[in-house]
DNA sequence: ATGAAAGCGCTAACAC
DNA sequence: GTGTTAGCGCTTTCAT
């Protein structure tokens, strides 16, 4: 193993202090720009590599931004943390991602890590089951910045960075009832979440401005897996009434659902008419393609990032800023479009 | 903000040395249980956290380990990850992650920070057009290990971790050869990198053993992006001999080809038979479902890891085992099906 | 513009 | 089984 190169070497070697060195390597403004130029040198010639553990432990700050998330392999949350991969490292900042697996526990046990590894901020988005979120508290305490993305709770002084769901239930909801659906199922995620929550308020207040009464036997919770789209769809079979619509907030759950409802002789959208929920891949490739909610992943992982970085530079508090939201979209395809 | 405790806080308050605080914190056998109990007990009080970077800078070891991948917002790739995170976490390490975003100047500096981050060992995939591998050369000569997988190099002292893409290709074509084709289309990516070279090998060598003749104009080197799919159906279309059968490396692309063929009159599997790779969600949603290679991402991944932390643990040398092959398989579904 | 020196919090070799 | 002590490499205050 060669030798690690430090600012001693250099300093012995150039017959300087190593507070020189160190300041010369940090570009301070006080040192003489010929000395700082010839202890960059000698530093590139000597293979020097600043250690980050003596830094970080002397200036108490770490450069590095923790990341919590239910899972790795989604597609939404795979655009997320290139989004959030794009800023934090423009910005000199690491990313360290872990995820929680939809379970309380392993978040726990994440954010005790987050927490040891004394990240410069966190930031999260909730597992399925989370019911207390105060394994969170002691960055808050700390002062160290907390911030949730898409799947959020109301924590004080922590910013939010979600979609408007309430909104996006409700257009989607909407847009099937102006396409004639009058018996409109919802299969959702669990409403301790408040991105499945809003999108079951939104469901509902659409209900109620066209004159539709909610039907609880129309609800369907489940855990969005693909396996729930054959639940659903066997769940709609099993109806006297039949749906004539379908919301389904996940689109990979909807097109499972969908490829049931067409083995067994439905027709979409002419006999139930189906939106989705996150425009993944999948939701153009399935025939006829499906209608969904457009949600900006990308934009929300550099939002969160850009959002946190800003508060770590004083450039933006985020104990003002308090919710942000960005635009989501409806996406209008075969599957819902009967005119 | 509140201040740190550090071990010799606790020391203090408890009459003991910050040593053996230290020890009975890490578990050490040389300590006595009862005040092993009372040191956790009183950490946990006083809301102690163990300063990650003292502890690296003493150890000189990180407990992290980086990643350098093309893209992150793949579906193979979100499942490396997903499995990679998984072991790990598991373990103990910390995982820090970056994007090359296929371009060997970002490829370059990731490297570069991953090196002063002093991560103990390093995992790749390389970015689309990586010509020298030099800028990996570093962390060779300061034995940390290195660990390519999938996009692959040579590299002397270095674990590659892959599947096996000639046989990949090779049944892939066979299959198509088997299903009555006779002139068959490849579309691939960039050759320089080993995962399309290989399988375009596995192609030729299909197509040698079943006396069919390599033809130049049916060979179709592109970025694989769904733009891709497009200029390939194209291309097929102003084709004076058609070809009956297509091997496109990725699913996406292939996906979109299909649709734009099927646009044009094409029947697929009749009229042409196709068969994508990698086993992404989309194949087994478009009309018809497309046969693909499924690849083992998560498998990928969790080797990955786990191979470098044996060798870190030295429980298993990196050095001699040079090259680890997973199991791919060739999943038949109808687009290639004509029988 | 540069240097001296202290200390960030932890671990491990060595002592007892 | 526990304590003493000397750094790991860097930054920064205070001097000069």
């Amino acid at each position: 193993m060669e030798k690690e190169i430090t600012i001693y070497d250099i300093a012995k070697l150039l017959n300087l202090s190593p507070a020189t060195v160190s300041r010369a390597l940090n570009d301070h403004p006080a040192i003489n720009s010929n000395t700082k130029n010839i202890i960059t040198t000698a530093a590139k010639e000597m293979g020097y590599r600043s250690n980050t553990f003596a830094s970080n432990l002397r200036r108490q700050r770490t450069n590095t931004i923790g990341v919590i998330v239910p899972r790795l392999n989604s597609n939404f949350m795979s655009y997320v943390l290139a989004g959030m991969e794009k800023v934090a490292n423009e910005a000199g900042y690491n990313l360290i991602i872990s995820q929680s697996l939809e379970s309380v526990k392993k978040e726990i046990a994440n954010a005790e890590t987050m927490f040891n590894s004394r990240v410069d901020g966190l930031l999260v988005s909730l597992a399925y089951d989370t019911d207390s979120i105060d394994h969170f508290d002691k960055f808050v305490r700390k002062q160290i910045p907390l911030l949730f993305f898409d799947r959020v709770a109301a924590h004080k002084n922590c910013t939010n960075i979600i979609i408007d769901n309430v909104r996006a239930g409700y257009e989607a909801t909407e847009h099937l009832i102006e396409q004639g659906c009058r018996r409109i199922m919802h299969v959702t995620g669990n409403l301790k979440r408040n991105v499945y929550a809003d999108r079951l308020k939104g469901y509902k207040l659409a209900l109620m401005d066209h004159n539709l009464v909610f039907d609880d036997s129309l609800l369907l919770v489940t855990d969005l897996s693909r396996e729930a789209g054959l639940q659903a769809a066997r769940r709609i079979e099993a109806l006297d009434e039949k749906p004539d619509g379908l919301f389904v907030t996940n689109d990979l759950c909807a097109v499972s659902c969908m490829g049931e409802l067409k083995q067994v002789g439905l027709s979409i959208p002419q006999d139930i008419a189906v939106v989705g929920f996150n425009n993944d891949p999948v939701s153009q490739v399935v025939e006829p393609k499906l209608t969904t909610i457009h949600y900006p992943g990308q934009e929300m992982g550099e939002m969160a990032v850009q959002c946190l970085i800003n508060h770590l530079n004083g450039t933006m508090s985020m104990t003002s800023t308090n919710t942000i939201v960005l635009r989501s979209e409806l996406q209008i395809r075969a599957s819902s479009l009967r005119k």
